[in-house]
DNA sequence: CGGTCTGTTGAAGGATTTCAACACTCGTGG
DNA sequence: CCACGAGTGTTGAAATCCTTCAACAGACCG
């Protein structure tokens, strides 16, 4: 297999024997959710999860669905966004193995108020919402670990709004460039390479502009040296000149 | 004392009788927090809790500080805000009575992420984020109650992103109108009257917007008889016209 | 090898900011 | 009680940023 790929990305290697149930405690012990748990209440909540697998941009839930389901990314990435009425799509966050998303809530009316999209090819667990909260009602130390990761998420989502409001494009996604950065970085010959598939469109949709200036953007900052960047992927080489 | 102001605010009430240990109880039973404590639970954690009073515009903690207690309005109002480098200020919500705010963090080199400031003449009590901590560790339902307190604050905020990410400034402030004018709005003869004092400024913070043009837009609004408003104040006469 | 999706770039038009001047409200102190 | 000054709100006009429309180039897929 000769490989013509233009992109430096790394292929996703999902071939069923890294998402197996025997991975799969170990991974929930490094879920921030569990590590004050020991094996053996480790094996006990287990039990209450089940293992999905979804393909590169495969929906896992949309938004208006009913909620029922907390879901913990084990292999891959999942995009959580909004779609608004006039067709333009938000990019609220791009999550990484270990990070938590869907419903909290007890099972109700509920219904989930963003889409989650597989950004590669991917592997989730979920438990029932209501599964869930007893667990928490059982293991205290559960619970904080969730109020801390949902109260620091709130954290980030104002920093968000405040970049929103107070920043230019340009800002916008020098910022962006740098969070995806520190998030999901690996060294490479191409400099600090985002390992995944982003387009200009999704860049556009977390900095809230249009695709186009997402472009212009990025084009500046390649023709002053301060990233590398093809189609769907964008290493960056001089982090120091994206600061504010 | 002739009443010479042009506002149709309420003068804030705060004699010194509204905020007293014995109503605090009453008023920490009506927190969605401890909803779920009988009177003994309530009133050891009562203990933990002490009171402070805030004149209108005097800031509770600023943004930087080293943060150590979780607070809770008991009368009055608290504005968060983030103040960005060049001057501007991102007004990130507006509280009433019942909601929290500070941090659940557990004591460390946290700091608050946000300013505090009383809005009108305010009641609040505090707890340190340490002794909170273990009354969720002792007390599971309030911390399943954190939890969906700050879930839903978290939706909140991403409502807001998606917003300032792809809406035009009169459907922000449109958004802003009908959001406060739920929360906060009382019948009056002026229509429905947003019950706080909120400045051009206050409400261009909260749209990621300047001033000015929010001024010239409550102005078309006010042209349309959609709204009647004056200095510090806002009333909306409607609502079905402020909708998206 | 064509078709489709993604990315680039130009140019016109629109939305919003900024600068600036002025009016009005409210509290304070003469 | 009135006058003053600071803070708040309004409005105009120029400048700027950004979007939108449009055309085209390159990359990936079957």
């Amino acid at each position: 297999m000769t490989d013509k790929r233009h992109t430096p990305l790394a292929t996703s290697d999902l071939t069923g024997q890294s998402c197996t149930t025997e991975v799969l405690l170990d991974k929930l012990k490094m879920t921030p959710f569990f590590s004050f748990l020991n094996n053996e209440q480790l094996k006990e909540v287990q039990k209450k999860f089940s293992t999905k697998y979804f393909q590169r941009d495969e929906i896992i839930y949309r938004q208006g669905e009913s909620a029922a389901f907390m879901r913990i990314v084990v292999h891959g990435g999942v995009k959580l966004l909004r779609n608004t009425m006039d067709g333009k799509e938000v990019l609220l966050d791009m999550l990484k193995p270990g990070e938590y998303f869907g419903s909290l809530q007890a099972l109700g009316d509920k219904e989930y108020t963003e889409t989650a999209q597989a950004q590669t090819d991917t592997c989730v667990i979920s438990i029932d919402s209501n599964d869930f909260r007893s667990v928490l009602q059982t293991y205290p130390p559960v619970a904080l670990a969730v109020v801390d990761i949902t109260a620091k998420r709130l954290q980030h989502s104002q920093e968000k709004i405040q970049q929103l409001s107070a920043q230019t494009v340009k800002e916008r996604v020098a910022n962006i460039l740098l969070t995806l950065s520190e998030k999901f970085g690996e060294d490479s010959t191409k400099g600090t390479l985002i390992q995944l598939p982003i387009s200009r469109k999704d860049l556009a949709g977390m900095a809230g502009t249009s695709a186009e200036t997402a472009s212009r953007i990025l084009s500046t900052f390649q023709e002053e040296g301060v990233i590398t960047s093809g189609r769907q992927w964008i290493a960056i080489n001089k982090p120091e000149e994206l600061q504010v």
